[in-house]
Formats: structure tokens, sequence, C-alpha cells
DNA sequence: TTTATTAGTTAGTCAAACTAATTATCTGGG
DNA sequence: CCCAGATAATTAGTTTGACTAACTAATAAA
């Protein structure tokens, strides 16, 4: 039975955190795509089109960042940007078909370990971390 | 009722560990010093003291980087480094009081932190927190 | 219509990661 | 016993991603 106060809690939480992170940021570093630029693409494919001031806003980096990893994606044919018909100062990015197709291979090796770690639970195990994501989400809200 | 089945669960994970980190990170930030050697002063204040090499394994990173760090972190007064009497070419390096003042400094932030959200959460709610951390380091294993 | 604001980029700086090369020490096989 | 090779740490140099500050271009407001 692990303890339960909080400090002790909290300190479980946040190792296990880092190592979980580290795990998948060796799956995905195989992408050849760095994880700041992966994570930028992400919330284009999932969250579409934006522009560039709102993606910075989504990962919490300042536009003059976003500016450098969003030419570096384009220079890699990962997303293409348009000047906003309504808004000549505006950019609006989105993701190729290149980069969804990256993406989507990113998703299957993720499942690949997956299957070599998750599945190996129990399904009330898996129950079990479903719901402490919630509870992790509404502890850092 | 959260949904079970693997990829789910990962992202979900994944999401939540991202949120957890940051929101940790942003009060560690008042230390005024960085996140990689307030990492690696935890491992000498927890691990006791130890060579370059083994605290760059610990911490996942090259020991050209660590030499670094730990040479910031002397420079800051926070660790020392001593000639290993048994191998001179080793260096003994372990936290100075003003290093175990930072970190417990640190300790007594993040509790405050917590007492503002873990706090908030039942007997129930922390049990389930902790064990969900014993199967994420089972995962990550 | 002039002034202020906003979107994005560019330039320059910094920290932290890496590899490769260097220095100093240790150790084992002839 | 001693030298060749291994090992510990550091140093040099590069890359990436973060920042701020300064700039251009376009829009909004006075």
């Amino acid at each position: 039975m692990p303890r339960t106060d909080s400090i002790e809690v909290a300190n479980a939480l946040h190792r296990a955190s880092i190592r979980l992170l580290r795990m998948v940021r060796a799956v995905d570093d195989q992408t050849g795509v760095s994880a700041p630029k992966l994570s930028a693409l992400s919330v284009l494919t999932f969250g579409g089109p934006q522009n560039l001031k709102t993606l910075a806003r989504a990962e919490q980096v300042t536009p003059a960042t976003m500016s450098k990893l969003v030419s570096d994606l384009e220079a890699a044919g990962l997303v293409a940007k348009r000047i906003d018909r309504a808004d000549k100062r505006g950019v609006r990015i989105e993701v190729t078909a290149k980069g969804r197709t990256l993406m989507e291979e990113g998703r299957k090796r993720r499942l690949a370990l997956l299957n070599k770690c998750i599945a190996k639970l129990t399904r009330e195990e898996r129950a079990q971390l479903a719901e402490a994501s919630a509870l992790m989400m509404r502890l850092a809200e």
C-alpha cells in the first residue's frame, strides 16, 4: 500500500511523469523531428490551421520562438504558410500531407511501444491510470 | 468513466504528465537555479556524494554535460568537489550546507503549492494517484 | 490622417545538450 | 616492472531552442 500524504504522492507522481515522458521521447526521436517541432505539428494536426500567435500561446513559447520552429517545419515540407486574406499581417499555418504522414507514423510507433507495456496491464489497471490522468489534469489546473 | 484502450490511456497520461511537470517547474524556477542543475543537486542530496560519471548516468547526460553543470553548481557554492583519494582521476561531488538549504527551501515551496491542490483531493483520490505512480514506474521500466 | 497597436520576422544572446580531442591517472600482459 | 590501452574528467566547438529587442508591414483608432 503506497503512502498517501501529499508530499510523498507528489514526489512519486513527479518521478513517474519524468520517466514516462522520457520513454515517449525516445520513440518520438525516431521521426527525425525535434520534440518542440513535433509538438507544434501535433497542435496543428489536431487543432487545425491557425496563426502564429495562437500556436505560440498553445505551445507556451514566444511568437519569435514559434516563428523559427514553423519556418524549420516549412523548410522540411511538414507545414505550409499562407497569408491570411482577411488580415494581411497574419499567416495561416497548416499541416501538409507529408506532415500528416509523419504524425501518423509517429502514432504507429508509439502504439507499437504501448503494445509492449500498457497492454501488459490488466483492464482494471488501465482504468486506474485513466482516472489518475483525469485527477492529474485537475491538479494542474 | 474514462476510456481504457491503450492509446487513449497513453495520450491522457502523456498530456497529464506534461501539465504536471510544467506546474512544478514554475515553482522550482523561483530557486534561481535551472531545472537540470536542480535535478543533479537533488540526486546528490538524496543519493549522497558520488563521482561525475555516476551522476551523469543518473541524469542521463554525457559526462561532458554534467561536468559543466557541476562546475556551475560549484561556482554557486551549492556543491563541493574533491579529488578521490583512491583514484586521483575521479572527483567526489557532494552537496554543501548551502545546497541543502536551497533544496529544503524548494521542498517547502513545493509543499505550499501542494497544499493548494493535492490537499483538495480526498484521501481515496490521493491513494489512487499513489497507485497510478507505481503503475507508471512499472510501465517505463 | 496621423498615431497607436498588432502580427510576424530577424538579430543577437544564453543555457544545455552533443561529439571529439586532451590531460591525467590507472591497470594488466609481456 | 613498464608501457599500451583503458578510464575519469575537462575543454573546445557545434547545434538547438529559448529569450529580448528591434524592425517591417498592416490594421484600428483618435
